[in-house]
DNA sequence: TATATATTTCCAATATTATGGAAATATGGA
DNA sequence: TCCATATTTCCATAATATTGGAAATATATA
């Protein structure tokens, strides 16, 4: 529970699930924050204090790449986020195996 | 994108997750709030500005019979928040159509 | 109408979060 | 080593959220 609510207070920024959404479709090799900054036209400042927000909330990944740091979405915590959402919301009614996307079987 | 992130918000603490859970496991008719207020040990004034809050963010349905007014989960909400994540979680991903649960065919 | 019960509003104190400029730090290449 | 680039930390400011006691409001029953 403390971990889905770190993960849903992460994304409920507007900054942060426009960041994490722009990650998504960055795709697996994910992107500098350099170039995040300027696609999104944060300040370095703001976005390296969301990033590490979303870090701690282990929904984005940072990989050191020659001087770049490159993050990516987690989509091991997005899945993990949305199975406890669909548990949770689906107790005690007939719920089909709601399967969840984004397996780790990626790539 | 609003209301995702003020679903996300809503959720993003540990008393409304609390409150949210409780709900859904009462099911359709929900509980008067009194009952949430013994049941989970929270002050009236204190569940009354979280209830608020849900209700804002249509995550909750309130309903007046005589002098109590009934709580219940919004499983439409619900079920659309899961919807949203799902799709800005699948991205180009092949994401076999990770259906949603709680459908409103309910009752 | 009077009374008991249920719920909300009001309020003030405290805590947390978001923002961005400027300075500091790290990294790789010349 | 020195320089340029990438990223983070530091800091102050402003905004927003959480809490619960006390008073106010609404509703049903006698």
């Amino acid at each position: 529970m403390d971990i889905a609510i770190k993960a849903l207070a992460a994304l409920a920024q507007e900054t942060r699930l426009t960041i994490f959404r722009t990650l998504v479709q960055a795709g697996q090799s994910g992107l500098p924050a350099g170039q995040l900054a300027k696609e999104l036209n944060i300040p370095n400042a703001t976005l390296s204090f969301h990033l590490k927000e979303l870090t701690h909330a282990e929904l984005v990944i940072a990989r050191q790449e020659s001087r770049f740091i490159y993050y990516s979405a987690n989509f091991v915590t997005m899945n993990a986020l949305l199975g406890y959402l669909t548990e949770n919301c689906c107790i005690e009614i007939s719920c089909s195996s709601a399967e969840v996307c984004c397996d780790e079987k990626i790539s």
